[in-house]
Parts: structure tokens; C-alpha cells; sequence
DNA sequence: CAGCATCCGTGGAGATACTG
DNA sequence: CAGTATCTCCACGGATGCTG
């Protein structure tokens, strides 16, 4: 079954009562955190960068996923005292590291997105 | 702020409109999509080995997951012919190139999941 | 500026029962 | 065995308004 024309590997995946990949699907499969991941594994952001950075966001759901993030340790946050208030967040050592795995991900996105698309209409067209 | 103590490089991914990761995430970072494709990556399954095989799922999410996955081009649905039924799901190639970023994101998921705890009991003691 | 509080709509997902 | 068909519920997430 491994045998195809593809000098592709058939990584073994540990799918046992908690399987590791869906652990962090679950922390970072939502709809906003990978976004913030990619931005701010450009620079550090503020607040409101973020806010104008990610289309569609809403303040609350920001708000939300920043504190997620920070809670599970991928990202810092260091508010600045001054006024107007400032607060920046950035990736942390961990979070640095998840851009790692996440842009294999994204090469593959990138690579067979069409590939999908053509498979969705074919299985549309049916 | 690329200079840190790890050799871990920083991968630029694309934020715009359109991040092809979270192209992904919304169709493979839903509750089950990624333990089904892991169970498949081991070997052929039917429908019932799924089932059992896959902890909490209804037969309903089983049913509806699949559909998905075969839409997208990245599962083989085959009938037998026979009595009673018999409906075989495999990878497809397509899919099976997926188990290469999935493997990744597993490693890191393992190598770092005490992180994570550990970064969430400190955050909660606070 | 950087949030927090509140209300509310939607759809993802479970439970159950039925069928070719 | 391998599904479909309904009903239901709740958590995700949007919108809006208010504060240090």
C-alpha cells in the first residue's frame, strides 16, 4: 500500500485515544490563531496592528486568541507603560519554533491547492 | 528579532487575504478529518474498522467527515459489491503527500506538548 | 489605545431512529 | 454493513457599547 509511483514517506501517525497532532489542532486550528501566528512571526506587533492586519477580525475574537496564544506560552506580551497604552505582542522562543511545522503546511497548501479545487468540482460535477 | 539562541530559521508565510494555511485548516482542522487521515495512513479502512477506530465519533461525523475528504480529492472511496456491504477508504496520492506536513506538525505537537502544559499552569497561577 | 461586558445568531456536532 | 434523516444543543464568533 506504501508502494506508488511517489518516492513519498508514510509517516506513522500515533492516533491512539489523544493523537499529539489533534492536541495542537485543537489550540491553533481555529479560525484566527495560525493568522496571528504568521503575523507576528514577521515582527512584532501591537495591538492594533494586529487589529488592521487580520481582515475581518473583531476586536473581542482578537482579544480572545491573543490570550489563548499567550496563555499556551507561544506568545509575549509586554505592555508598555505610557500613555496612550501600548501593548506588544510577539512570538516567543515556542511560538518560533511552530512556524517551523506550520509553513510545511503552508507549502503543501500552496502546492496542491489546485489540486484540490479540481477534485472538488470534479466530485461536484456528479 | 530573527537573531535569537536556536538555529531555528523564520519562515515568512503569506498573511494576505488569503493564507493558504488556514485554506487547509478550514478543511482539515475540524474535530476529525486529521485522526481519520492518520488511520488511513496506516492501511485501507472501511467504514465500521473508522468507526471503531476513531474514539467519540458519531457514525454520523464518520459519514459526513469522509464525504469531505473524498470531495477534496484526498480519500478513495471504493464499493464492493457483495453482501452484506462493503465500502473501502484509502489515501489517495494526493493524500498521502498530506501525512508529510501532518507528520510534521505531530512532531512538534509531541516535542513540545509539556511546554505547552507547563506554560498554561504557570499562566493559571496568576 | 487596548481592551471588557453583554446580547445574540449560526452551524458544527451529538443522539436517536430508520433503510437498502 | 454502511449509511440517511431529524431533532436538538451549545460553543464559536459577530456586533455593539462602555472604560482605565
Amino acid at each position: 500500500m506504501s508502494a506508488t509511483n511517489t518516492n513519498v514517506p508514510d509517516p506513522i501517525l500515533a492516533t491512539d485515544d489523544e493523537c499529539p497532532v489533534r492536541e495542537i489542532l485543537d489550540r491553533v486550528g481555529d479560525k484566527w490563531s495560525v493568522l496571528i501566528v504568521c503575523l507576528l512571526g514577521r515582527r512584532v506587533h501591537r495591538f492594533s496592528e494586529l487589529h488592521r492586519g487580520i481582515d475581518g477580525i473583531s476586536q473581542r475574537m482578537l482579544t480572545l486568541t491573543l490570550r489563548a496564544l499567550v496563555r499556551d506560552g507561544l506568545v509575549d506580551r509586554t505592555v508598555h507603560a505610557a500613555v496612550p497604552p501600548r501593548v506588544d505582542y510577539e512570538l516567543t522562543e515556542l511560538g518560533r519554533t511552530l512556524l517551523v511545522p506550520l509553513s510545511a503546511l503552508d507549502q503543501w497548501a500552496t502546492a496542491h491547492r489546485s489540486d484540490i479545487q479540481a477534485a472538488r468540482e470534479r466530485y461536484d460535477n456528479a
